[in-house]
DNA sequence: CATATAATTGCATAATGGCACAAATATACA
DNA sequence: TGTATATTTGTGCCATTATGCAATTATATG
């Protein structure tokens, strides 16, 4: 087996690779705020946010929309504060499935040949 | 505690979100091929690998370079051939670890307002 | 209504990154 | 030694993106 022929074998892993989610983790400048916000644990502005970085505030306020559009934050608006959550549980789980399908996929010595494509 | 505040505090978090992990997964050609790596199961070459992909050959040949310096693939040249294998423990493990140490800073009901800073 | 504060958006600029093509390197083989 | 194959490296082009600054919108407050 080829892995151009394992290409066409779809599976859970498919779905879970999602360079969207990867890229919009990939900038320092957002994993700094993001780190920052799932420390604090709680909602917080985003004049709050931007005090985690030197970047200008403009700059925050779109790394929040991203990481938001990516499904790693939520957001809710009240009066002229918005605020920015951590979906710990979203964000988490998708990192946890994507471990499990990829160890799904490593062959193990007693798998040797047994199966292709991830097991099947 | 505002987010600023808890950037103060290190633990296992600050480790385990490292952008350039992130970076490199956060491309779409970069994850094609890698998916292909991990369907396979087995160690590879890059004319093998090349096959899952539309883009020019040497653009694989960067691409697996730099999944490798990420601590995603490992490599072993045997004559004129050069082959790649995912490393499926420590990439697992990586997200594993991310996982658990976001989960550990969700705060719940139980422990509202008792810790701060990832529960510490 | 005027003003202050919070946040977004427009815009220009600089840096980064992915890509194709060509050339170079390395190794196997006749 | 000459040639074929596998891979890397050099180079330029183009698209994307991160950033700062200024202007704008939206809302609260005096």
């Amino acid at each position: 087996m080829t892995p151009r022929q394992a290409a066409a074998c779809c599976g859970p892993l498919d779905d879970l690779l999602d360079p969207a989610l990867f890229k919009a983790l990939g900038d320092p400048t957002r994993i700094r705020l993001l780190g920052c916000m799932i420390k604090c644990g709680r909602t917080c502005s985003v004049s709050e946010i931007a005090e985690c970085c030197v970047v200008d505030f403009s700059v925050v306020s779109r790394h929040l929309r991203l990481l938001e559009r990516a499904g790693i934050l939520g957001s809710t608006k009240s009066g002229r504060n918005v605020s920015y959550t951590v979906k710990y549980s979203h964000l988490s789980m998708a990192l946890r499935s994507l471990a499990g399908a990829i160890e799904q996929c490593r062959p193990s010595e007693a798998r040797a040949g047994k199966g292709d494509c991830c097991g099947r």
